[in-house]
DNA sequence: CACCCTCGAGTTCA
DNA sequence: CTCGAGGGTG
């Protein structure tokens, strides 16, 4: 499958490549000698078939490319100005393999050991910077390469790019054209999308979008607080220098050293390049940041690979349209385009209705996508996508699917609005939001909604809760599933506990289609359907006793007339809701769903009052003294216990042997913290510690006296951290909070932080 | 009252 | 993982 894809891939990027060039040949012949080679039909027809294969293959798309430079040039709004020398672009690798393949050529045709500069490839918008004795004279868009765009009144709001360079005038080339890319900081993007919507603009697709469009605003015909809001947007724009245009001798030997000098010079330079002495190396650095990407300062599509020997460069020369001695490796893009197929509403465990997309499936960083939550209505209309739309499409983080906005230029005529539904989807209830003026729409119909129900019972098994290992998203949808022929044993979860092998074997549940929701049709026409809890059936006419003895053996159900072996399953869960009555005090509160308990809340109230019976007679006020409990959570709690439906799950459960105590506690008050080695400590632990699980880490935290808390800031003592650690070791660093691996954990937890005392790094 | 920590809730895919 | 919101603290 993935040769396949890669097939594909290949082939777009040839015909990418001969549609440029085809392209700009015409553009050039149309533009300097008036000669029109091509029918405008032609003309269109290519690059429309280029426009269609960059959006479904974002990776191709180039700053240079005819579909930006050609058709979209704004030269009208700005004036052109010819560049001192041609901005060339970098010829592009999209695999480690043709990556070092381009490293080994170029180390032989440079004659042996070459050191090699690497830096992040940042995805903003070039620019060139014309300094004459320090003074900025031009600033310029790259354009087509030969020709950009004057933006030299717009760049003096910039702050990260000088108007003057520091130090002596002398020290200064007579004239110098320094090269960069303007961006947007990620946080500073975020912010400034914020402030769009908050404004009733529309957000920017990307901080891409948004620095081309931050610093190509005119500023011609606009207000005094427009203007000042423009200016602001310039002003927040970050620049990086990555190169110096025309210069004859310069008085440095190496790329790195004009970096030094660049910076000496005043001009930012990016923090993470870094001159690699081997190919491995390099390999290294391609790898390292691929995994760092997420957590970087700006966007970044790639790594840049320069020679850093400047006598390599002039030895080595460019092609017409790239320099030989540097190349771009572009990662797999972590933003891709698809189609928006439809947005669909789901209902939470809470009520609350959360419309999510429906998209053509795509690969994405890794995986594909089919689903990505599009929050509440207000999100759906800030994105402003319509049903039909091709959307843009990333992970967050690497792992959560985020649509971030359409890509207009596709958008078909029959694109539709999302319309939020009035009736809930599953009970059909009607929708309104819990308090005046609430974003969230919620379905009122806590006690019976299927869909609520549904998903209270997973709540409870999930591991925050009972921790019931059998007991997960799809079992709780077949306890409580409607449309079986049986009525569902489980209406509401009061009768949990209560359930018995003769309930679960019946059930059947209908196989439903993960995209449309309908049910699956089999071959043969029927619904497909499954008996999680039965793995045999038989059924018997009325009055005959006539079984073999292996099936009275086998048959440990038996219900009217049919027979029923139970499955593995139906067993298991039965044992582990047995577990589950006994289980600590904490979960058992969690597992009622009382809204603002979770398990934090619900141990600082177990901790503080060792049972049910203690909580239910407590006052609000007495409540909120716990530690961790303010009015709001007290309050739901009170307010939770005056609904008759929740009494009778509270009485149920007991009835049935849920103990809803913890044994020994001395009643309603403060415990005293455990006295242990980590006593005052608080420990955040991340990544997979080798010899702990997830939960056991935090316990072992808790054992010791420590506090196990779930994210990294200043008042953290100590992280550990195992492999797949991501952005809470990283905001350790930043901190320089001590970071421990399993063993200085182990360590930790036995002896305190003497004992780790000359571990502990920074 | 303004901050900074935390927690809770919703979320996707293999 | 990220968002919004609750709780505690200066």
């Amino acid at each position: 499958m993935a040769n396949e894809s890669e097939q594909e891939f290949d082939a777009a990027r040839t015909e990418v490549d001969r549609l440029r060039e085809q392209l700009t040949a015409w553009a050039d012949s149309y533009y300097t000698s008036d000669v029109q080679t091509v029918t405008d039909a032609e003309y269109d027809e290519a690059m429309a078939r280029l426009r269609e294969l960059e959006t479904e293959f974002p990776e191709l798309e180039s700053q240079d490319s005819p579909t930006r430079t050609v058709g979209g040039r704004a030269s009208t709004l700005f004036d052109p100005v010819e560049h001192r020398e041609r901005m060339l672009s970098l010829d592009n690798v999209f695999s480690i393999e043709e990556l070092d393949a381009w490293l080994q050529r170029a180390n032989q045709a440079a004659g042996g050991k070459v050191d090699w500069l690497t830096e992040l490839k940042i995805d903003g918008l070039a620019i060139s910077l014309t300094y004459e004795r320090g003074r900025l004279t031009k600033a310029a868009t790259r354009g087509d390469g030969r020709t950009g765009e004057d933006v030299t009144e717009n760049v003096e709001y910039i702050a990260a790019i000088p108007q003057q360079l520091a130090g002596e005038k002398q020290a200064f080339p007579e004239v110098v054209e320094v090269r960069g890319e303007v961006f947007f900081r990620l946080d500073d993007f975020t912010a400034l999308n914020a402030r769009q919507t908050e404004s009733g603009e529309s957000a920017f697709a990307n901080p891409r979008n948004a620095a081309s469009g931050s610093l190509r605003q005119k500023a011609e015909g606009k207000n005094e607080e427009r203007l000042q809001l423009m200016r602001d947007r310039l002003g927040r724009l970050s620049m990086y220098v990555h190169g110096i245009g025309a210069w004859e001798n310069p008085p440095v030997a190496n790329q790195s050293e004009v970096y030094e000098l660049l910076a000496k010079w005043g001009l930012p330079t990016s923090p993470h390049a870094r001159v690699c002495k081997s190919i491995e190396e390099v390999l290294g650095f391609v790898e390292e940041f691929g995994e760092r990407r997420a957590s970087i300062e700006h966007q970044l599509d790639g790594i840049v690979v320069k020679i850093d020997n400047l006598d390599l460069h002039e030895e080595l020369g460019a092609t017409s349209r790239a320099p030989r001695w540097a190349i771009a490796y572009k990662y797999p893009p972590e933003e891709v385009h698809t189609e928006l197929l439809g947005i669909r509403v789901g209902v939470g465990r809470t009520g609350r209705v959360t419309p999510y997309a429906v998209m053509r499936p795509v690969e994405v960083a890794g995986s594909t996508v089919t689903f990505a939550t599009l929050h509440n209505q207000d999100v759906v209309r800030q994105k402003g996508v319509l049903i039909g739309d091709t959307v843009v499409l990333r992970k967050a983080g690497d792992v959560i699917p985020e649509v971030l906005g359409p890509v207009l230029d596709k958008r078909p005529e029959d694109a539709t609005e999302f319309v939020m539904p009035t009736k809930c989807p599953e009970c059909g209830a009607t929708l309104r939001p819990m308090k005046e003026g609430d974003v969230d729409l919620r379905c009122p119909n806590a006690r019976s909604c299927p869909a609520q129900v549904r998903g209270r019972v997973e709540h409870i098994g999930s591991r925050n809760g009972l921790d019931i290992e059998a007991l997960g998203e799809v079992t709780a949808a077949a306890l409580t599933q409607p449309d079986v022929p049986e009525t569902p044993p489980l209406t509401t979860e009061a009768g949990l506990f209560e359930l018995q092998l003769e309930q679960l074997v019946p059930i059947v549940v209908t196989v439903r289609d993960a995209d449309t929701g309908e049910p699956r049709i089999d071959d043969d026409g029927t619904p497909r359907q499954r008996t999680p809890f039965r793995v045999g059936k038989k059924t018997y006419p009325p009055g005959t006793e006539d079984m073999t003895a292996a099936e009275r053996r086998a048959a440990k159900v038996r219900k009217d007339h049919v027979v029923y072996s139970p499955s593995k399953q139906a067993e298991k869960l039965l044992e582990e809701l047995e577990k589950a009555k006994t289980k600590e005090l904490w979960r058992q509160l969690v597992a009622l769903n009382i809204r603002h308990v979770g398990p934090v809340a619900a141990r600082a109230l177990a901790d503080w009052f060792g049972s049910l019976a203690a909580v239910r007679a407590a006052s609000v006020e007495e409540l909120s003294a716990v530690e961790g409990v303010g009015p709001i959570i007290a309050e739901s709690i009170a307010q939770w216990l005056t609904e008759d439906w929740h009494v009778e799950i509270i009485d149920r459960w007991t009835a049935a042997g849920v103990r809803f105590a913890t044994p020994e506690h001395p009643g309603p008050g403060k415990i005293e913290d455990v006295e242990g080695p980590l006593t005052g400590l608080t420990v955040v632990a991340t990544g997979s510690l080798e010899g702990f699980t997830r939960e056991g880490a935090k316990e072992a935290i808790i054992a010791a006296g420590g506090k196990a808390a779930g994210s990294v800031s200043k008042k953290t003592d100590f992280v550990a951290a195992g492999p797949g650690a991501g952005s809470k070791l990283t905001k350790a660093e930043e901190l320089g909070i001590p970071v421990l691996d399993a063993d200085g954990f182990r360590l930790l937890l036995e002896g305190g932080p003497a004992a780790v005392a000359d571990l502990a790094i920074g």
